[in-house]
Formats: structure tokens, C-alpha cells, sequence
RNA sequence: GGCGAGGUUCCCGAGUGGUCAAAGGGGGCAGACUGUAAAUCUGUUGGCGGAUGCCUUCGGUGGUUCAAAUCCACCCCUCGCCA
């Protein structure tokens, strides 16, 4: 199988330039290609994964990934797709930021030196910090046309709401890091989210002009569900991250597991390596069947992103949960002193308290709707103490609204 | 630099001295119905507190007033037109 072809087949690919030709060499052996991520949250979010999951098909296909942090043109900001200007954030922590997604991602890709194709990861603060103005806009600046830029369709839309000089920059500085990963790693292929189009169609122009050398590119997707929502990061819920502290892996897989039936079968396609003959098997389930796609879904994309243990857990205490199969232990979970309960605790507390509501208004807003369970009892005075007796095995099952569960554990 | 418009709670957007924690819509959350789905209907949507109480919020800082999102001064930012 054509490694270009099968990312067609799973929708991953948008938009290309010069399709045969890039075939062909996707064919012809190991190429370079990069893929810039910028640094501006502490944590990769599901906005990031299609991108992620492109870089790993093609280095599972062979080719070297140069994954770029932008820890230079996060300072700056892409406009591209925004409405507003990104906030500025200080360098520090900006190289913070920049390490945390380093970790992150090697859960998708092989970082090892010893493989040809390892991926490797590069900081374009690196390189852009140490920019001279004046050089670079001789050297750089004078092969973009302000005019051109002009009718870009990303910049095109910001000049409705405004965009300053800063953001305008922005694809000057991409075309750059391209052109740097030119010479420096042999990189002919940029790979980004649609919204990328035009800086990465500018970098292949820049590479063609300072180099006399083609260069490819292609986009992906922007995904959106069905309900034509973005997935980045407003989610139901908040943003899901790829932070296990920032989402836990239970919780991601929640959040997989709840998806539209329509998107089921389409999300397996992008998020998961299931082969596209065995994912055609799962679109043929209608109906309540479709939970069964799913869950193999959700399972699939959790072991990726947090590793096959904590898939299995996941699982089973959604088996637990929901289905009421198997044993409650993997239920997230939270440890409590028995002298606390002695002391007197109440479904207030108790709610606040794990997390599963942010305040005490709101608890009492979810009892007032019937909307609190304790072992299973619809609670309707938050207020009232929680007594030894209700405890099961030293456990409380507590259960805020439909599919929200946290364990307290006695001890 | 000049002139004009504007910055409101998660988002959009009303609100021009008390009746404003602030209309309406979106989104979110909850209940019913289901398959941990969708659609639909209903409720709810700043925090704390044992009721009529207090605290934080309407770009920022000061001021006027018994009382300000609403008035005044200065500042910051955005948009448009002109230069």
C-alpha cells in the first residue's frame, strides 16, 4: 500500500501540491518532512492529533519527522484561523510550555537516534531568535509580495476584525523555518491543518526562489464533529488535553466514547492505527451497535495517547460504570480518612471536593435538579451528612448527573 | 496625528444613575426519553452564607453621588474614515 494513498483513505489529507510527484517520492524512499506545533498552552489538545497521527503514519512508512516546536513564532502567533490576536506570553513561559509537549509526543513518535527515521525535534527560537532584523528582511522579506499576502484567504478574514504587523509577519517566519529545515535537514515536505495552506505554500515558494528546489506540502483537515464543532478545544466540558493531569486518561476516554455516532467510524479513521479494511467492518453497525465502534474507538485512541495500561483501566471502569460488569477499582478515585468521616462530611463537601463540581452553588443546583447520587441514591439535600453506614467496602460511589462518577475511598 | 464608533458576565449582544449578578440568543449543565448516541421537551447557568445578607464581575485608574455597567477626568486597546 502506497503510504500517500492510505492517508487519503483515512481522510487525512486535504490539499497537496503536485500530488504524482510527491507520490513518487513518498515512494522512492526515506524522505524529511516537518510538522510545526506552537508552544501556546502547556499541553497538547485533540486540535494537535490529526497532525500527530500523519507524522506517525509516515515515519511508520519510513520517512524522518521533524517535529518544530515554535518556540520563537509562538511569540508572535499565527493569525491563521484566529479572530483575535493570540496573547503574549513571556519567553520563559513559552520554553516551558515548549518542553511539556516534547514529552507528550513521544507517545506518537520514535524519538531514537538509532532508527534512520527517528524523529527529531527542533526549537525554531533556535534559529529566528538569533535573526537580524535588517538582514532578514533583505534576504527574506523582499521575495514575499505584500499584495499576494493580501489576498490570502487566512489574512483576508483577519482584515474584517484587524490584524497587526506582528501576526502579518507570521508567514514570513514559517516560510523561513521551512526554508531552514531545507538546507539544514534536507526537509521537502511540510505537513499542517488546513489552515496552513498559505504559509506553507509560501515556504515552497521561498524554498524555490533561494534554493532553485522544490519542496512539497499538503494539509490536512480541519476535523470538526457533526455537530460542527471544532476539535480543539471547546469540547463539552472544557478542552481535552493530552496532560494527564489536565484530562485523566478516564476522562479521555469518556470523552471518546461519547462521540456522535456519525463521527464514530470517521474518528476511527483519524485517530487510531486500526487498519481501514477492519474499521469498514465497524461502519456497517447501526444503531445501539454502534457503541461497540466506540468503544474500540475510545480504547484504540487512549492506549495511544496514554499508553495501553491505562486504556485498560479506562475500559474497565466504564465496564464497572456503566454496564456494571467487573469490579470498581480503576474508577477514578479519591482517599479519604475515616476520622473526616467521623467528623462529619457532607455531599457538599464531598461533591467540591473531587472535582466533580467546581463549587458548593453548584452542587446544590445538581440536587435541587435531581441530579446527585450517592451509592446510587438520588441525594436531595446536599446538606445532609454522610453517614458510616452508607459506606460499601470502606467506598462511596458518588455520581454527578448522568455519566460523571468519582470513587471515595475510606481509609 | 485628526475625526467618528466601540470595549458588558464562556461567546454574541441588550442595557445610559437605583427595580442589574445585569434582557435575549448561542453554548454548557441537569431532568425526562434513550444506546454513556442524536433529535425533542422542560429546567438551570458568578461565588460564599442558615431566608430579605455579603463578596467578585460590565477595558484600567481615580472622582462625583446616599447609590454607577450607567455621570466626570485621565489612561490603555480595537475598528472605520482622513492625513
Amino acid at each position: 500500500m502506497e503510504i500517500l494513498q492510505s492517508l487519503i483513505d483515512r481522510s487525512l489529507v486535504y490539499q497537496m501540491t503536485n500530488e504524482e510527484k510527491m507520490n513518487e517520492l513518498l515512494k522512492a524512499g526515506s524522505l524529511s518532512f516537518y510538522i510545526g506545533f506552537d508552544a501556546t498552552a502547556s499541553s497538547l489538545h485533540l486540535g494537535h492529533l490529526v497532525p500527530l497521527m500523519i507524522a506517525s503514519h509516515l515515519q511508520k512508512a519510513g520517512h524522518k519527522p521533524h517535529i518544530l516546536i515554535g518556540g520563537a513564532t509562538a511569540l508572535v502567533g499565527d493569525p491563521s484561523g484566529r479572530s483575535t490576536e493570540r496573547s503574549l506570553e513571556s519567553r520563559d513561559t513559552i520554553n516551558n510550555w515548549a518542553t511539556k509537549l516534547q514529552t507528550q509526543m513521544t507517545r506518537f513518535l520514535d524519538f531514537s537516534d538509532e532508527s534512520a527515521s527517528g524523529a527529531l525535534l527542533l526549537n525554531n527560537a533556535d534559529w529566528l531568535n538569533k535573526l537580524n532584523y535588517i538582514t532578514f528582511l533583505r534576504d527574506i522579506g523582499k521575495h514575499f509580495s505584500v499584495n499576494r499576502m493580501l489576498t490570502a484567504e487566512s489574512v483576508k478574514q483577519r482584515l474584517e476584525t484587524g490584524l497587526s504587523f506582528l501576526e502579518f509577519n507570521y508567514m514570513l517566519l514559517q516560510s523561513y523555518d521551512f526554508l531552514h529545515l531545507n538546507r539544514e535537514h534536507d526537509c521537502i515536505l511540510q505537513v499542517g491543518g488546513a489552515d496552513q495552506w498559505g504559509n506553507i505554500v509560501a515556504g515552497i515558494d521561498l524554498i524555490r526562489r533561494k534554493e532553485s528546489k522544490e519542496s512539497f506540502g499538503f494539509t490536512c483537515p480541519l476535523v470538526t464533529t457533526s455537530t460542527g464543532e471544532k476539535m480543539s478545544k471547546s469540547q463539552p466540558g472544557g478542552a481535552i488535553w493530552l496532560d494527564p493531569n489536565l484530562t485523566s486518561p478516564y476522562q479521555y476516554y469518556q470523552f471518546w466514547i461519547n462521540v456522535d455516532d456519525r463521527d464514530a467510524a470517521y474518528f476511527m479513521k483519524l485517530y487510531t492505527y486500526l487498519p481501514v479494511s477492519e474499521i469498514a467492518e465497524y461502519e456497517k453497525l447501526t444503531g445501539a451497535d454502534t457503541r461497540k465502534t466506540k468503544e474500540k474507538l475510545a480504547y484504540e485512541a487512549t492506549a495511544i495517547a496514554h499508553g495501553i495500561e491505562e486504556a485498560e483501566k479506562a475500559r474497565n471502569a466504564a465496564k464497572a460504570l456503566f454496564a456494571g460488569k467487573g469490579s470498581q477499582q480503576d474508577v477514578p478515585t479519591t482517599d479519604i480518612p475515616m476520622s473526616r468521616i467521623k467528623e462529619g462530611l457532607s455531599a457538599i463537601d464531598l461533591f467540591t471536593e473531587t472535582g466533580l463540581c467546581p463549587s458548593r452553588g453548584e452542587v446544590k443546583r445538581l440536587g435541587k435538579q435531581g441530579g446527585l447520587y450517592i451509592q446510587g441514591e438520588r441525594v436531595s439535600s446536599p446538606e445532609d451528612i454522610v453517614t458510616e453506614e452508607m459506606l460499601e467496602d470502606n467506598a462511596l460511589l458518588l455520581r454527578a448527573g448522568k455519566k460523571r462518577y468519582h470513587k471515595i475511598q475510606v481509609v
